[in-house]
RNA sequence: GGGCCCUUAGCUCAGCAGGUAGAGCAACUGACUCUUAAUCAGUAGGUUGUCGGUUCGAUCCCGACAGGGCUCACCA
């Protein structure tokens, strides 16, 4: 590989080190201080306070700017709370030292320790009488303000997204908050975390494409789960009643700024629950979140305001394709004039697909997009809802609701089908669509419906993306930006 | 997978009816102990994504390929 100029010339410097002995990569520096904690620490103190504190700070980080003076230079120095800046002067850290300072570049890792003071202009700034070089870098960085632009980089090599973007760190680091808050909103409802098969025998638990992989020692063919669905409800059938999940989910589907192939989902399944409570326990959750992250429910999301303040709206399949997308009870419940009505709107609809297919098409392409603020849209036809237990009063739909925010589906629940019969009859209903083309179809599982045969008590699951949540959380426009390694084709060499 | 767009210095971007390229920052040399995109003087840095074609000549026009973005389809 050719080398270029820019670090040929940090090359021959980092040898002018070594000849002077100095160690690049050092390993026995202790740092008791932060950015958050120095600042602290010298919170409403004054240049007399400061002087009166009269204590040693050390810090060490990044060194991401020096604005240097011949006998001393300002440095400002990143570490994971922010930027503090350090004065550096040769009568303070000594000969020997400030020589080493002065060939350093931007970039480095360093260490200082000194005394607090405040400049000209009021700046808190690390007066050194210790200066040390930690780590070197070879590699010079991003450019300094206009920072790190180009996606494909930024993605690819996150760790410089990381260190010149700060409001890529801050979306990260609210989404480890994000998955904090939840995982403590389900521990105080008595939920417990468990972990399920991310390798499975066969795919079940959602209608998607899998990943396919091979375990050599038994010979057998695994997939990449698709949802851990059937597994937690197992754990609900062995008497966990409240259980939850927070795990990667893997689809073999197209990439858009929506989908990631590998993305995060939380699972969870209450025994002795239905939909409807479900639907309570997500509004307070979701708020939970909001007062947490935003002190408010309302929130901007791409230049739209959310307002989270519940009750949500509720509005069944049905009523939204009637209001929304202006369907008669005629079209509404006759598959010929559906498929029809789907064509004249120009959707392409194989002609094998249901009427509960045909209409979740219609809902798809007509409604969703409308549904900007929170709505939980319920009673979802049974064909396309094979796990989900029907409706006491109209048994061809069944007692479940997606929840949509600006226009996309965030979550996915329903009380669950417990009756081993109609779970085999769905079953062979979705494997008569697999028959007819549709490649997605559910599997048969006999498996599970041992399961239910052992008798699952009433239970109620739910299926929240994170990722999407995060996103909304976040205002980002799209899921590569609050997944730290978004999957990117591989580039030849 | 389809459509549209993008790829020029380490980074952010210019540019050219087709005549082998510029700026700022970063880098290098020098000056400077209160700067905040420090300043001032000077220097250097490029196989214009890759491969072909057209042409006397291609960074520019054409084609293929690679990667990326948006979008449509599939989906969460």
């Amino acid at each position: 590989m050719e080398e270029n100029e820019l670090l040929k010339r940090r090359k021959q410097k980092i040898e002018e080190l070594k000849q002077k002995g100095v160690d690049l990569y050092t390993n026995d520096c202790r740092v008791d201080d932060t950015t958050a904690s120095i600042i602290d620490a010298a919170a409403g103190l004054d240049q007399d306070g400061l002087a009166a504190l009269d204590k040693s700070f050390t810090l060490a980080g990044r060194m991401m700017a020096v604005r240097d003076f011949g006998k001393g230079a300002f440095i400002s120095i990143q570490d994971r709370k922010g930027r503090f800046q350090a004065f550096v002067r040769k009568d303070h850290v000594g000969e020997d030292s400030f020589q080493v300072f002065k060939k350093l570049d931007v970039g480095d890792i360093v260490f200082v320790k000194g005394k607090l003071f405040r400049t000209k202009t009021g700046e808190l700034t690390v007066d050194a009488d210790e200066f040390k070089l930690l780590s070197k870098a070879v590699r010079p960085l991003p450019e300094k303000w206009h920072g790190l632009t180009d996606v494909e980089v930024r993605y690819r090599q996150r760790h410089l997204d990381l260190i010149s973007n700060p409001k890529v760190r801050e979306v990260f680091v609210r989404r480890s908050l994000i998955i904090k808050l939840i995982r403590q909103f389900m521990d105080d409802k008595d939920f417990l975390e468990v972990e399920t098969p991310m390798m499975q025998p066969r795919a079940g638990g959602a209608v998607a494409k899998p990943f396919k992989t091979h375990h050599n020692a038994l010979n057998m063919d695994l997939y990449l789960r698709i949802a851990p669905e059937l597994y937690l409800k197992r754990l609900v059938t062995g008497g966990l009643e409240r259980v939850y999940e927070i795990n990667r989910n893997f689809r073999n589907e197209g990439i858009s700024t929506f989908h990631n192939p590998e993305f995060t989902m939380m699972e969870f399944y209450q025994a002795y629950a239905t939909y409807e409570d479900l639907m309570a326990l997500t509004e307070e959750l979701f708020c939970y979140l909001a007062e947490n992250i935003f002190g408010s429910l309302k929130f901007t999301y791409q230049d739209r305001e959310i307002d989270l303040t519940p009750p949500w709206r509720r509005i069944s399949v049905i009523e939204a394709l009637r209001s929304d997308a202006g369907m008669d009870e005629q079209t509404l419940s006759d598959v010929a004039k559906a498929h029809e009505f789907a064509k004249g709107k120009g959707m392409d609809v194989p002609a094998s697909d249901p009427l509960g297919k045909v209409l979740m098409t219609i809902f798809e392409e007509l409604v969703e997009e409308k549904l900007l603020q929170p709505t939980f849209v319920t009673q979802y036809p049974v064909e396309v809802s094979p796990l989900s237990r029907r409706n006491v009063t109209d048994p061809s739909f069944t007692d479940r609701f997606e929840l949509y925010i600006a226009g996309r589906e965030i979550a996915n629940a329903f009380s669950e089908l417990n009756d081993p019969v109609d779970q085999r009859g769905r079953f062979e209903m979705q494997l008569a669509q697999r028959e007819a083309g549709d490649e997605e179809a559910h599997e048969m599982d006999e498996d599970y419906i041992g399961v239910l045969e052992t008798a699952m008590p009433p239970t109620a699951g739910e299926g929240i993306g994170i990722d999407r949540l995060v996103m909304l959380f976040t205002d980002s426009a799209s899921i590569r930006d609050v997944i730290l390694f978004p999957h990117l084709r591989s580039k030849e060499e």
